[in-house]
DNA sequence: GTGAAATGATAGTAATACTATTATTATTTT
DNA sequence: AAAATAATAATAGTATTACTATCATTTCAC
């Protein structure tokens, strides 16, 4: 596939200020993501990005509310950049079944750890949201956070997922559960794959069988 | 169903003193399941739990090391009694099909709220499940923490339902994945279903719908 | 070159996540 | 019933977290 050269406009409500207009903004998001991924999300903590990057405590409150704003902010980056990738995948493809085959490999196989688009590497980004993505909306703002559009990028990449669903099958009646499973078991079941083995059925990491899996999931649910 | 008084039998490493011996204990897990539903897991603290149940910190840092251990001990606690209900559910039933409609069942339909099993109110147990299952595993000491054997209930009830899963189809190639599937989906379908519902296909919170959507993921994977 | 905006430096607060010490109760043993 | 033991309460203390506030300095736009 080529390199994308994408753009990608964030929520206003993400942030405070916008990071991508300055560098200190794009050292904060770009090292976070780098730093949540070494220490885990609950270790995290903006003084030591501080540090890191060389910069205050003080100046990153600036650009984010807390470290659960830049979390939010960083998947939801990851779920519009995966958008465009499927957009520009699945386009010129008439068959919806080639269509989400072309979206299962996007979501199974890792991205390029050398390739860095935009200011976000999204090699990273990937390993985010495998290890700390269901934490951006599994708490008690979830609500809020929802009404300030926080997940619309997951939520938009959930519905277009849905209708090509639709696509193979249109009397098929759960479109979008079936397309919210895709996303969470594509990453659930390569953490599991990678952390917690037993609870799938790939000794060694393969992406191949999570592959089939997934796909023998999605078409034989399909199947008319 | 008929009311299990099951003793549920806790891995020692959970837990520094064994909060099951005394009525100290006993308070700082019924409470403190109570108090993480309330707060949600990120703001509940040892301190307010000890104001809760009017002790101190630091007698409730010698029954468990910190609070990450205080919820794997709970979502531990819900898994084991899970698989308890699994197994006198099924019990006398041959047909595995009906054996994993019967599984579905237990995990869609939320237990009943006055029910007092044991120390721990199963009707809690399950929202905690629901809205903080996966940050029991979803952090750094995932290896250390599966070493000690800490998931292994979660395991056991998976693997349970993989041969399940077998029975019904012997030649199916992902019974452990299918039944992590399961196991993570009812919850996660479910919390969508009532805070991120555009992600489903319920408008209404309706259990009989998402037992309908998963019934058909399984059988269809499984159809010879 | 001036003014505005961004950043840095520094400080400070309340809460968190613990650990340690000693006193006081309960419980068990003899 | 007294002594020994164990559990808990009371209290204090530390380092870190999650912020907020103030003011000086640098950078940038016009």
């Amino acid at each position: 596939m080529m390199q994308l050269d994408i753009r990608i406009k964030m929520n206003e409500k993400l942030y405070l200020r916008n990071p991508e207009e300055s560098a200190l903004g794009k050292r904060i998001v770009n090292r976070g993501l780098t730093l949540i991924n070494k220490l885990g999300f609950e270790d995290f903590t903006f003084k030591k990005l501080a540090k890191e990057i060389d910069t205050t405590e003080a100046s990153i409150y600036r650009y984010f509310e807390n470290k659960h704003r830049l979390l939010i902010y960083l998947i939801a980056w990851y779920w519009s950049f995966l958008e465009y990738k499927v957009v520009f995948s699945i386009n010129n493809i008439t068959d919806p079944v080639i269509k989400l085959k072309a979206i299962i490999s996007l979501l199974v196989v890792e991205p390029d750890k050398k390739m860095r688009n935009d200011f976000i590497s999204e090699w990273e980004a990937y390993q985010l949201v495998k290890w700390e993505g269901s934490k951006a909306y599994l708490t008690r703002s979830v609500t809020r956070d929802n009404k300030d559009r926080l997940f619309k990028p997951y939520k938009d990449l959930c519905a277009r997922i849905a209708n090509i669903i639709k696509e193979c099958n249109p009397k098929y009646k759960f479109p979008n559960s079936l397309a919210s499973t895709m996303l969470e078991m594509s990453h659930a079941q390569k953490f599991f794959m990678e952390n917690l083995p037993s609870l799938t059925d790939s000794q060694k990491i393969e992406d191949s069988k999570l592959t089939l899996f997934l796909e023998e999931v999605i078409f034989k649910v399909l199947q008319k």
